[in-house]
DNA sequence: TTAATATGCAACCATTTGGTTGCATGTCAA
DNA sequence: TTGACATGCAACCAAATGGTTGCATATTAA
């Protein structure tokens, strides 16, 4: 548990969970080419997301494809929040949601 | 949203939410009581904590009180878990719970 | 087989982070 | 008013973090 905050506490590993959240099983490369940095820093943060189990892999080849791991997260919303209030921040959530888009 | 997984990140904080959730209300000196290091290193700790608005603070005379907010937990649980299959998280989840229960 | 492609590993460096100590300020009670 | 208590602020320091460069390995395709 301690690895999924450690992990999510970096900007660029949240750009990449977003990157795999919108399109899932991207290669190492394919993550590397929206990132502006080098691959070789990609592959750290990688392994730090692997190692928190918020991101799985399978090779295929030469190539290793990534594959985003949502039950982590959701442990993190279980931790401090009950799950009636739970229920009560979703519904508040959705209200201003719709309330945004009727702007 | 930034300051939210920041202010996640490190063990100490995640602990005084713990604390918090435990006792919502607590002062300062209460939460110091439970931390092995300096008051200095624990208001640290909290002040980051506000400035993600996972804690708010409430000033009664010469001491201050602390809560706990959850609503950036749960944002963070929206941003990569869709609706249906947080769902299907929070019914394995139990399910889980339930079978080590039996044990 | 050989060249190109995809990934892995390690040494190095600047910055951030989490803790300390020391002192200042503000409020309550005698 | 004065002493005790609760909190605030700042300088300092060791360790962790996030990035780089350079080289190694493994697979595919010509």
């Amino acid at each position: 548990m301690d690895a999924v905050f450690r992990a999510l506490a970096d900007p660029t590993r949240r750009q990449l969970l977003d990157n795999l959240h919108a399109r899932n099983g991207q290669t190492l490369n394919a993550l590397c080419a929206e990132m502006d940095m080098t691959r070789q820093a990609v592959t750290k943060h990688l392994a730090i997301l692997e190692e928190a189990n918020l991101v799985t892999t399978l090779r295929k080849g030469r190539e290793k494809q990534h594959y985003l791991n949502p039950v982590p997260i959701n442990e993190i919303a279980e931790r401090w929040i009950g799950k009636f209030e739970r229920h009560r921040l979703d519904a508040l959530s959705d209200l201003k949601k719709r309330l945004e888009r009727e702007d």
